[in-house]
DNA sequence: AAGTTTCCGTGAACCGCTTCCACCCGAGGG
DNA sequence: CCCTCGGGTGGAAGCGGTTCACGGAAACTT
């Protein structure tokens, strides 16, 4: 004996009230009596009513459903990011679906055909500024669409200023003695989509070591993977080069955790014979003390939620930039500064 | 001037038939004249036509829609695993949508909700059994579910004998002089959600080496994440406990590729003073001539398929399990085997 | 007190599709 | 030659919502 899903049917008639007014519940419509609506309220309640959203897809055009599509990498970051943007969406009685990219063959799936990713109400895409593999640069879609971890003149985005917190980590890990060295994280090849973040991290770095008088000579740059065991492959080799104390700025919190375990592992001290900087300020960098230029992930995806919000209702106007800003946290892994700089 | 998305009246009328008949070509109903149905296709394909989901939902019953949920980590198992699945359900014309669990709270929502995975005909659980995590031990949905990658007495569920690989490993290697080191791969220690696939495969890897006579020692076994670099450090750490020629057994191909990466970085010959063996069969193992435990998963994921489309078409039988058997391939990675049995 | 507004509410029409019943038509049977 | 029978087809009804024209009652107007 199973019970159908209750309809909107069903709670106007326990309510009772006219179907109207169901949806006009259901849609936070201001013409409602605040007595009927904790009524309708109610009956919901007690039905267990969830409105059907094929058949509101259907009936209004909108589907209250945003789509996120993201690269297939399972970091911290992403998880973030997932969750700030969540965070805004299901306020507003919104639901989000996931698109993970695996292939640039399901990315073209996603778009050109009328998969139900295709069918929800806005898009947003993470990380991949793909806009260039379309013609005229623009996404074969007419829904709105922000871009978050990325930027682009055409759409709505939201970024972190990379550079800056490259610059940061430069101007920082300047102040110490003992040589400096910088670990950079590097996609996977077979993904043929660029990304540029870690790049510009590294560049503001150097650039700041400059000015700071601390030149950054390349073979004291390691790439790797986004992988702990990284950090760890990239501290060995930096030990190969020079002896402690030494400074490292990994371009991710993930690698930089890699640093520390191995730091650990051979018996040196976080913060004394080794310091390591890390970027992203992910919370685990809080539970092992890992120094970190902190992104605020969580409010960026919060953020283009906004917008994405704004567009779908109705918003024309041009395509909006919101740059966020990372900022220095220091941690036991940098041990104490110096007071004054650091001269050579 | 932006066109409206063509509907099935616009079909019917382009194509000068009624509305059921299209409703019938599109449904594969055999009571359709082959020349209208012709004919119908080809007004279909000149509008550009394609069926709205969330109609097909609300009328039907049926989105033509199944949600596949998986694990959010990037690996090539996911990628083939999907494409196998993709293969067959889009041949049936079905559409998939993805939902990545990237943490617990995520995947409540999928499925206590009203979402749009839950309101599509199917579901595909990959690798993770969730349902223990749900009260008695069944998934709080009532489409048709199917396990792929994972194991359940309730379901039906598409496996490999991981076991078996792993003793195909152990009986390989057994065969060849030199110490012989293992390498198993651990999750990530948040995820709430336990796996044990790589324990299985170490499991019965022991299993055969003991059979061959050559027991293995705890120490000879590293964990480390599912990297590359983790491959890179295992072998590193093998070096420092055994010279070479010296057997690996990763229990992963992107592992087992680290080793060969660092072995070639250190000077020494893949397949004769390292020999590795890898498991999965991954596309990249064939470039790299690494030899490997390969799983066919396509194959699994196109099953589970097939046997989710069953349910789908109403049948109700016990759950069924699908074994599968990897198979060993050999390549340059483990140079060539011995002809006789190597006695210590 | 009667006419206007404003506020709430109602239910028919409709969204794009499936389903099912009615209907047409030609072939086979008596 | 009339009657079945059944394949092929058309279109109304209905799926679960949204929208909108419309109406009744209360609150303001003069």
């Amino acid at each position: 004996m199973k019970r159908k899903k209750p309809t909107i049917h069903d709670v106007a008639a326990k309510a009772g009230v006219g179907l109207g007014t169901v949806s006009r519940v259901l849609n936070d419509h201001p013409a409602v009596r605040p007595e009927t609506r904790a009524r309708v309220l109610r009956a919901m309640e007690e039905l267990g009513y969830a409105p059907n959203p094929h058949a509101r897809r259907i009936a209004g055009g909108r589907s209250y459903t945003v789509s996120v599509l993201l690269p297939f990498v399972a970091t911290e970051f992403y998880r973030r990011l997932v969750e700030g943007i969540e965070g805004v969406l299901l306020e507003q009685r919104y639901d989000l679906a996931l698109f993970p990219i695996l292939s640039l063959a399901r990315l073209k799936r996603y778009l050109e055909n009328t998969t139900l990713a295709y069918l929800t109400d806005g898009l947003i895409l993470a990380s991949y500024d793909l806009t260039e593999r379309f013609e005229e640069g623009r996404l074969p879609t007419e829904r709105p669409v922000v871009l978050v971890d990325a930027q682009n003149p055409r759409y709505d985005s939201v970024y972190l200023d990379n550079r800056l917190g490259g610059r940061l980590a430069g101007a920082y890990l300047a102040r110490f003695p003992g040589p400096i060295f910088a670990i950079t994280v590097e996609e996977e090849p077979d993904r043929a989509f660029s990304r540029t973040v870690f790049a510009e991290r590294m560049a503001g770095f150097q650039e700041a070591l400059k000015e700071a008088g601390r030149p950054f000579s390349p073979d004291r740059l390691y790439t790797t993977r986004h992988s702990q065991e990284g950090g760890r492959l990239a501290l060995r080799h930096f030990l190969e080069k020079a002896s402690p104390p030494l400074n490292v700025f990994a371009g991710a919190d993930q690698v930089a955790l890699g640093v520390l375990e191995e730091a650990v592992r051979l018996g040196l001290t976080p913060g004394r014979d080794v310091r390591v900087l890390g970027f992203d300020g992910h919370p685990f960098a809080e539970e092992v003390g890992l120094s970190t230029i902190a992104q605020p992930v969580e409010a960026m995806g919060a953020r283009a939620a906004q917008l994405l919000l704004e567009r779908m209702r109705g918003y024309q106007g041009p395509p909006r930039e919101v740059r966020f800003e990372p900022v220095l946290v220091e941690r036991a892994s940098t041990g104490t500064p110096p007071a004054a700089l650091y001269v050579p």
